[in-house]
DNA sequence: GAGCAAGTACAACATTTGTTGCATTTTTAA
DNA sequence: TTAAAAATGCAACAAATGTTGTACTTGCTC
């Protein structure tokens, strides 16, 4: 990414850059934003921006590896872990940064943001490895993880596209009722096997 | 979009258009491509291009729209549905578009997909509404929706991603077994009920 | 604190971008 | 067929892009 190495003064300046950039985005268009303006509010001559970043998606990719770091922080609290759980903090998480997530929705960038949060799918597979109880066969569990990390994901986005309607209660019952059809816990499969 | 209307002459401009950066895209990044080489694929003035379209990401969203269309008629059928036979019709029409998916999400233009997938939610839900017998209530049904649009958004991406390791088979079972412990269908509602 | 590596600013460049008036061609409709 | 409407090509423009060579400034190490 950045032709540059990770000296202080570097990072300092790649900061400015993706704070400049992010500050930006709450003013204009992020297609109107152009990387001279970029340089400037950051205080650094246009030449110095290419020699860190590409593109301007480049910066963007830098600030999301950083939430994506954080948000793996989250889950990993040592605790037991179910569906319901991992939505919750799915959500806590993403409504601390729901001015960076809406702007980035009215952009279209949000696949960047899925892509990173994917990028650490497996991260969390091995989070929560062997902590669920899942009514699932492992092989298709990758799959399952993406197909909830995917609808988690869609259902955050709508909410955010309805200009968050429904209360954040209402997000989470919804997330709760869903999961429950989607992946059984323990308790629902032990009363299963005592029903049979 | 366009600045012009949608003369004969216009719609054969546009399509040339679409066609001249959907080839370009098979020959090098997105990022890369200039409007100027895709006015000259098209054999157009680049100043035809800006009198169509303002930006690349807006001659996509025109093939996106088309694309929609021709889902949303495989869509109608007017047999009963479940969640399995439209997971089934998700893949198979995404299948024959295996090329422009491929090239859409290694150029991070995904969301662009999925956005326009999602601006049709309304209409199969209209199509579908009635025949799907869910286990969860209509208070929460779009989020539901939106929940599986998303889920096998992501598992399709997924799959372009590892390059179709899996077989075509495998992801129809993942989705069929996903979808049983998503939404029931009217014959395990009918056994509970008995049971009870 | 001297030397060295890394980062930065400045300046120049060929190219692309986005826009617009005007003349010309193509299409539509009477 | 002809006149109006619409689309295109051409040309010119200021601005932004992406790149690079050179000289200056940091800040780290010995």
């Amino acid at each position: 990414m950045a032709h540059t190495g990770n000296n202080p003064s570097a990072i300092r300046s790649q900061g400015w850059l993706v704070e400049a950039l992010l500050s930006l985005m709450a003013e204009k268009p992020y297609r109107k934003i152009t990387i001279k303006e970029i340089a400037e509010k950051a205080e650094l001559d246009r030449s110095t921006f290419y020699r860190h970043f590409t593109s301007k998606e480049a910066v963007l990719e830098r600030h999301l590896d950083q939430l994506a770091q954080e948000y793996l922080q989250r889950l990993d609290t040592g605790e037991n872990m179910d569906m319901g759980k991992v939505a919750k903090i799915f959500i806590a998480f993403w409504i601390e940064h729901l001015d960076f997530i809406r702007l980035a929705r009215a952009n279209d960038l949000d696949s960047l943001l899925l892509k990173t949060f994917n990028k650490h799918l497996p991260s969390i597979h091995r989070l929560t490895k062997g902590q669920f109880a899942y009514s699932i066969s492992e092989e298709h569990m990758e799959f399952a993880l993406a197909f909830n990390a995917g609808g988690m994901w869609n259902i955050l986005m709508k909410w955010v596209d309805s200009d968050f309607e429904h209360t954040y209660e209402d997000l989470i019952k919804a997330f709760e009722e869903i999961s429950r059809f989607n992946f059984f816990r323990q308790e629902d499969i032990n009363e299963r096997l005592l029903e049979q």
